[in-house]
DNA sequence: TGAATAGTGTCTATCAGACAGTATGTC
DNA sequence: GACATACTGTCTGATAGACACTATTCA
């Protein structure tokens, strides 16, 4: 009956975001199995018995990628619950995890053989995404997008060493904006905790070589990188 | 098996706050059945059939308040699934949803004949509320004193019409901070589209009348009020 | 009148953004 | 040297915060 309480199967779906050349990409497998078979999805997997969905969700991140979550930030993006999203019975009710990634040689071929792959956020939407992908993934990147202001996870888009350039990027990239490199510089390098310096320098084909930093101790990022205002 | 898939049941739990004589407070149920029978905790109710998780919350907004969520703000807190937090089987996981709301008469009894009574939410933790209502409660705030600073949900907690310094005392009361009078007329009177005003003043027993407010359309509020930093 | 609250004006430190100018590399 | 990129300095306009001041009511 459908007032009568309901029992759902739960899964985990991750937003595996990355930066390939330039371009935000999302790394997406192709369904094995009905419904959407063969069609492009967020790669994702069913809650065991003695996992949180955080858990669940770390767990195939490994399978996936290869990386180790711990450390890693996985981040809730919410919960995706209408009754007609997934047409299996039980209902499929999915908890979204935003994960980001430095660029990664390939998807590895993880425990799951399924084909995955990169695709640009910007295309991932065209044929359109299995279940209700379209919308989480939707929601990901924008939550991604406030992420960047107010943390210190843009240097996670980046290698264990990057540039202020490199950085500059992923905040151009991810925001699809240009931003002003000087003020940029000196807003980073302020910033407490953001930076810390590797000492060393990386040599560019054309110009001055540009200093080398890790990520820093800081979480937040205080003052938050503004965004720049689009529209009036 | 704990490698296979799970089955579990869904709520959807509430964070009802409100502000009542100056004090921020959570709408706090008293469990009629096991487990933690008897002890306070937030209300919330089992997914149906045909719902979604967002109804099944408005559905038990209106029955405890009586309110209707219709044009009510309902936001995702996150999901719980710590396989731990409920000693049901089939496991419970929660979905927690923040509604704020206008100081109300008095919990209404709803269709639902539980007792429930607002509570200070300093004094929500002290002997414990059940399952893992604690650290519920505890995100839901965190995510209730962000809104007030990006969105302009500060004026749902006034009701209909309110005075400026009615809705200082929100800011005041839910970030725990004093705030200057001042400044803070200036900031949300400029703010663009937060309140609108009536034309009409709102006489105090002492002093200048003042003028009344109703909430303006913007949902978002540019620029935002910035929280004082707290610590160095 | 004084007391109390509402609201305005103004000054200052800080920060974002624009952009000129300097530093350091390759060719 | 030219050129390209990294980085620094400086100015300007906007904003936050401090706080002096004016406005409007009641007793």
């Amino acid at each position: 009956m459908n007032r009568a309480r309901q029992t759902v199967t739960l899964t985990a779906d991750l937003i595996i975001l990355t930066i390939r050349d330039g371009v935000l990409s999302v790394l997406l497998v192709e369904r094995e199995n009905k419904p959407f078979q063969g069609r492009l999805a967020l790669p994702g997997g069913f809650l065991r018995g003695d996992e949180s969905l955080e858990e669940t969700a770390a767990r195939e991140l490994a399978e996936e990628t290869g990386l180790d979550a711990v450390g890693l930030r996985l981040r809730q993006v919410g919960v995706y619950s209408a009754p007609d999203r997934d047409p299996r019975r039980p209902r499929v009710v999915t908890c979204a995890f935003l994960a980001i990634a430095a660029d990664l040689p390939v998807p590895v071929a993880g425990s799951d053989a399924r084909a995955a792959r990169w695709v640009p956020v910007a295309r991932a939407a065209d044929p359109g995404l299995a279940f209700d992908h379209d919308r989480i993934l939707a929601d990901a990147v924008d939550l991604a997008r406030t992420l960047l202001q107010f943390s210190t996870i843009a240097t996670v888009f980046c290698g264990p060493e990057f540039t202020i350039g490199d950085l500059r990027e992923v905040y151009e990239t991810v925001w699809g904006v240009e931003l002003d490199k000087p003020n940029f510089h000196r807003k980073v390098t302020d910033a407490d905790g953001f930076l810390e310096p590797t000492g060393d320098k990386r040599p560019s084909a054309t110009g001055r070589p540009a200093a080398l930093y890790r990520a820093g101790a800081a979480a937040e990022l205080v003052p938050p990188m503004m965004r720049p205002r689009s529209g009036a």
